[in-house]
DNA sequence: ACTGGCACTCGCTACAGTCGAGTGCCAGAG
DNA sequence: CTCTGGCACTCGACTGTAGCGAGTGCCAGT
């Protein structure tokens, strides 16, 4: 069955009054705050349907009516107005990135944006290295045995990790395996670079073979296996402000969720080509997060899309605000890094 | 007055049922539960006498007694038998930091350790910097504008910086550039390296004196100004536990603090002479942490100290068996460094 | 198709009463 | 002088009852 353009509105009154008030809204007060044109009798026939629909339902009977996931779910796909970002929000996001000074900078100073914008727990990936390239490969001999592997990535990131070679190695050696190393790979995306690594141990002169073979296994730990991906977090207070009536009472399995890597990557990390991706409640798969929404989107410069960013707050958020400054901050971020 | 004996030893069961229970204790039970030898009254006249010296207090008239901070002060001073740990957990920190690679995977292990032995907040600072000495600097060519400068230092860590130089450089200039610095600051405690950053402009040939000014700029800020000091955390779903009971129902004001790498800094940072450090609730300089303690100390190889670790958990929680806990893991981690 | 009216539901608050853990104090024993 | 048993008292926690009011569903009327 249809639902006609009044009930939609009324459901969009409900999303808009809860978010606000964070109390079950009733018929009466819904007309007096909103302009319907109809009663307060008319709004409840509607309101009946839509509880059947499953958009909203009731906490007890005879209680005002909550948003359903559903109810959010149909707000964001149809019915919210885009929401521009003020003057002062847009100055703000531009002052607080300008001063970067590195990669590093550019991330932490994102995600404390993020969180203070939209008044809620923000999430940055770095970005990723399997979307990057390999710039450039350093190795900086510490001792006789023992190498600092630098590898840098046009993205920015920079890598390091020590290796321990099986036995002592002459200056003029380590320039040479440099050497080997960057021919072979620089330029090359990381995901790309298994093969190649292989390929390195049989191109070296043998009496390189036993530390490049050293090499070339850590080298695929850096490039490929470990550390893959890496997370900033801030705005963990904004949880807490609520009342605690968001998250159903305790704040526990959300802190949880943030403090996995692997589910975070998950939320955020998976990035459609440049889409802005909205999951509440329920549609997280995982399940401590079933209070909570997710808002995030991909980042990167020009069309290239190299890491994700995105918010977490309750299910009862502004979606219309906090979508248009996730994107806007991502838009931002992706410029300044097309500037590199 | 003087405190004797049987008051101090009802004083530490008071502190010990509190913090098993979480209730308020009575006179009753705690002769049920501990072999006092003497009677509930003469417990009462007890602890009439703590309450009037302000170690416990009654949440109201007609309930059990509750350690204040300066309670649990005493207790940890002079009350608290050590705890020595369970072969399970000495195997558990073994085989934790065992599989480390390096340091960043130390820190990170370590944080997470501390985390799930002490089911509470745990916080570990990197080696800081000013306490380390200069091992390497290496200078990457990025473009003929551009170079990548990395900090090497002694105790494992890794800094990097973009240098955006005035005026290209050739390649050679480069070598020239980086052999310059690495004899001048190699071995230097990076506190007292700013006298010979500023010396290295007047010691380099003219042709370079552009670009080694901006270079000294950046090694100022990389070695002193910036980023200081890292911080790696874990554990901050633990403070969810306690029911919203600790932390007198709002956890904002702790995750707030958490999130000011300042005050972090300064609670676990400021490590004296290797000696472990327990601040209660009040003793906390910072408003936000009334209610928590936090037990910190100094870790590092041999008798050295680079860091500071710790942990934050509300005020009642159990000092023996986490200072116990903390103590082990950062000498653990000690001897780990004094490897490398 | 909408509206006004009406009976009904049910959570919230206030109030009274009971229960019990825990206390302070006192007189008496060791 | 110290400890103990006894006793009256306090006060929070819990229970049950009652009234209020926001909000609903339904129905008859326009």
């Amino acid at each position: 069955m249809g639902l006609d353009d009044r009930k939609l509105a009324v459901l969009r009154a409900i999303v808009e009054d809860y978010v606000a008030t964070q109390e079950p809204v009733g018929s009466k007060s819904l007309v007096e705050r909103h302009q319907l044109g109809v009663s307060p009798a008319t709004v409840r026939n509607d309101m009946a349907v839509l509880e059947e629909e499953g958009y909203i339902r009731q906490p007890h009977t005879s209680a005002g009516r909550v948003p359903t996931d559903r109810g959010y779910r149909l707000f964001v796909d149809r019915l919210s107005r885009v929401k521009p970002l003020s003057p002062a929000e847009r100055r703000a996001i531009e002052r607080f990135l300008a001063g970067a000074v590195d990669l590093d900078d550019v991330v932490h100073r994102t995600v404390r944006l993020l969180a203070q914008l939209t008044r809620q727990v923000a999430v940055v990936q770095y970005p990723s290295l399997a979307r990057s390239r390999v710039r450039h490969l350093e190795l900086v001999p510490i001792s006789t045995t023992r190498l600092m592997l630098v590898m840098i990535a046009d993205t920015g990131r920079v890598e390091q990790r020590l290796v321990e070679l099986p036995a002592p190695v002459l200056a003029d050696d380590v320039l040479d395996l440099r050497r080997l190393v960057n021919e072979k790979l620089v330029g090359v995306r990381l995901s790309e670079t298994p093969p190649l690594v292989q390929a390195l141990i049989d191109d070296c002169a043998p009496h390189l073979r036993p530390a490049m073979t050293t090499l070339s296994t850590v080298l695929l730990e850096t490039l490929v296996e470990r550390h893959e991906e890496r997370l900033a977090l801030a705005g963990t207070a904004n949880l807490a402000r609520g009342g605690l009536l968001d998250f159903q009472g305790s704040l526990r399995p959300i802190l949880e969720a943030l403090e996995e890597e692997v589910v975070l990557l998950k939320l955020i990390g998976e990035v459609e080509p440049s889409t802005l991706r909205v999951r509440i409640g329920d549609e997280n798969e995982y399940d401590n997060l079933r209070a909570a929404s997710v808002v995030s989107t991909g980042y990167g410069p020009g069309a290239t899309i190299v890491g994700g960013m995105g918010v977490l707050g309750p299910t009862r958020m502004d979606y219309p605000g906090t979508i248009a400054t996730v994107r806007a901050v991502a838009r931002y971020v992706g410029e300044l890094l097309a500037q590199n």
